[in-house]
RNA sequence: GGGCCCGUAGCUCAGCCGGUAGAGCAGCGGCCUUUUAAGCCGUUGGUCGCAGGUUCGAUUCCUGCCGGGCUCACCA
């Protein structure tokens, strides 16, 4: 137990005296009839009406016998006005030990006071909940229209590993999960209109796939066996294809043991689809109609600013080949080269090129580097080597391609999707290759899934198949800058070693 | 994993080339019954991330560690 401060050590000094004044500072329940906002809406309508509040005191302008303050609820602050001669002597003095963070109840007159902000004249006042902890204190004024924060809680460490005082005290933070909830509101609505089944598929899986990359590794007890979390849907989905569903989602996280940073956090969200009888090029369309459809719904517009790019979002997207975005980039006729001279096309670029890298690798480093940054409007990047995609169909007009696309927007991947390879013979000889790479030390190739290859020799019908990165879809529709920012608790080391707490594992 | 930067009061920060710390807000006490970054007067509060080293003396210099940020690498 860390010792008390100063401020922790008053608070809990004025909690007992408010026992001490016979009042419960933790009581079971308070009736509330309006929130601030519904307030501040009705103005005309509840003035000089009786309304409850309730919510968490944000500032406090004492003047003697009397007080403003502010609380704040979920959706926004109000400010309170009490008068010694209006609450009475006993809940003056229980006013007088409250502080900023305590949640408190009051019930009052609506009124605006002499310099015009809607305000509620306190007849009673409750308090609901002593907080024993002092809040960062943030002060802002209004300027021209223009709000001017003072001292900000700013510390990202801070904000991020006590999430709860970061809502608490940055309004504009408590917005950007509100529209990451509305995103997958609006999307699951898409999805459900169009008559695809939401479903859930294991997380906890003996084998993992779908996905090149290494997985959390955990261990079954009572099993005694190894399991992985999952690091894609993609398996399970396309099993209930074959089973007979023909449209299937879900909205699940996966698990990826890789390294973080603003793009990657070890455990995100990911929405992935499976719709039976459609290619690629069907899910291109639905993909950017899901997309803007999102973008209206939530933001109210298809066009939207993204760390001061615009980016329109209005369909229908540009569609651009891989090799010919790196002609187009880079000048690079990739087809016309030969392995040694791709080699050195790409060295010339600047690019330290590994001696046992094959083409598709080579390929994927150029586009990384000269291509997928300068694609800020919204593009279907389409038709990749063979070679990097062990579980999509080989195109139709070209053996060495397969039937691919990822969405990239403001110079970032946003999905994946393909026509799902359906071919079981053709898909065990995928796996194989994936072993082969998997035995030459590449720890995130995939990993050979016999039941999932059973599924596919029963027979599962030509399929689209498509996954979006929620948490990357939210950067980029709140303008955040960081993966951080839109994840309410993002992973982070643990803050210190206490070994008292130290969960004993048998 | 590499590079750069950061860690000082509850919060936001200052502290030059070494002499064991300061501001604003918050808090506490006083005045103030329509204030709003309320105001005025007074005042408390710090193992200067942790551990070593150099030194008569370290918040300051050096090393290591812990935590974080940015970035590069890796990575769908």
């Amino acid at each position: 137990m860390e010792s008390l401060n100063q401020l922790m050590q008053q608070r809990r000094e004025k909690l007992e005296k408010i026992r001490a004044l016979g009042i419960n500072p933790y009581p079971p329940k308070f009736d509330r009839t309006h929130t601030s906002r519904q307030i501040k809406d009705n103005f005309e309508a509840l003035e000089e009406k009786e309304v409850a509040v309730a919510g968490r005191i944000m500032s406090n302008r004492r003047m003697g016998k009397a007080a403003f303050f502010h609380i704040q609820d979920m959706e926004g602050r109000i400010q309170i006005y009490v008068k010694k001669d209006e609450v009475g002597e006993k809940t003056f003095e229980l006013y007088k030990l409250l502080d900023i963070g305590d949640i408190v109840g009051i019930r009052g007159l609506v009124f605006k006071t002499r310099t015009g902000e809607i305000s509620v004249f306190a007849k009673e006042l409750q308090l609901l909940a002593k907080s024993l902890r002092p809040l960062p204190i943030v002060k802002e004024k209004e300027v021209d229209g223009k709000k001017i924060v003072y001292d900000p809680f700013s510390d990202k460490e801070l904000r991020y590993r006590q999430r709860y005082v970061d809502l608490i005290v940055n309004p504009e933070v408590k917005e950007v999960f509100i529209k990451r909830s509305k995103i997958i509101t609006a999307m699951r609505n898409f999805l459900n209109q169009k008559g695809y089944l939401e479903v859930e598929t294991p997380i906890l899986q003996p084998i993992y796939g779908g996905a090149s990359a290494r997985p959390f590794v955990t261990y079954h007890n009572a099993l005694d066996m190894k399991l992985y979390l999952r690091i894609a849907n993609e398996l399970y989905l396309k099993r209930l294809i074959t089973g007979g569903f023909e449209g299937v989602y879900e909205f699940g996280k996966d698990f990826r043991n890789e390294g973080m940073d603003r793009f990657h956090n070890p455990e995100f969200t990911q929405m992935e689809l499976y719709v039976a009888y459609q290619d690629y090029y069907w899910m291109m369309e639905l993909t950017e109609e899901m997309i803007s459809t999102v973008a209206q719904e939530v933001l109210g517009s298809m066009k939207i600013i993204y760390q001061g790019q615009e980016i329109d979002l209005t369909p229908p997207w540009r569609r651009l080949p891989l090799l010919e975005s790196i002609k187009e980039f880079t000048g690079i006729e990739v087809d016309n080269l030969d392995d040694a001279a791709l080699k050195d096309a790409a060295e010339k670029l600047g690019l330290v090129i590994e001696d046992n890298w094959g083409r598709a690798k080579i390929i994927d480093e150029i586009f990384g580097e000269f291509v997928e940054p300068k694609l800020v409007q919204p593009t279907f990047i389409i038709d990749y080597p063979l070679e990097m995609s062990p579980l999509s169909k080989i195109h139709r007009n070209n053996p060495r391609l397969v039937e691919r696309f990822e969405p990239i927007i403001a110079g970032k991947e946003i999905g994946n999707a393909y026509s799902e390879l359906n071919d079981p013979l053709d898909q065990r000889e995928r796996f194989m290759q994936q072993m082969q790479l998997r035995a030459k030390g590449d720890e995130e190739a995939q990993v050979i899934d016999e039941d999932f290859l059973r599924a596919l020799e029963y027979g599962m019908p030509p399929t689209a198949g498509l996954g979006i990165g929620i948490d990357r879809l939210t950067m980029l529709l709140t303008d955040s800058p960081s993966i951080r920012d839109v994840i309410l608790f993002p992973h982070m080391r643990p803050e210190k070693r206490e070994e008292e707490h130290e969960i004993d594992w048998e």
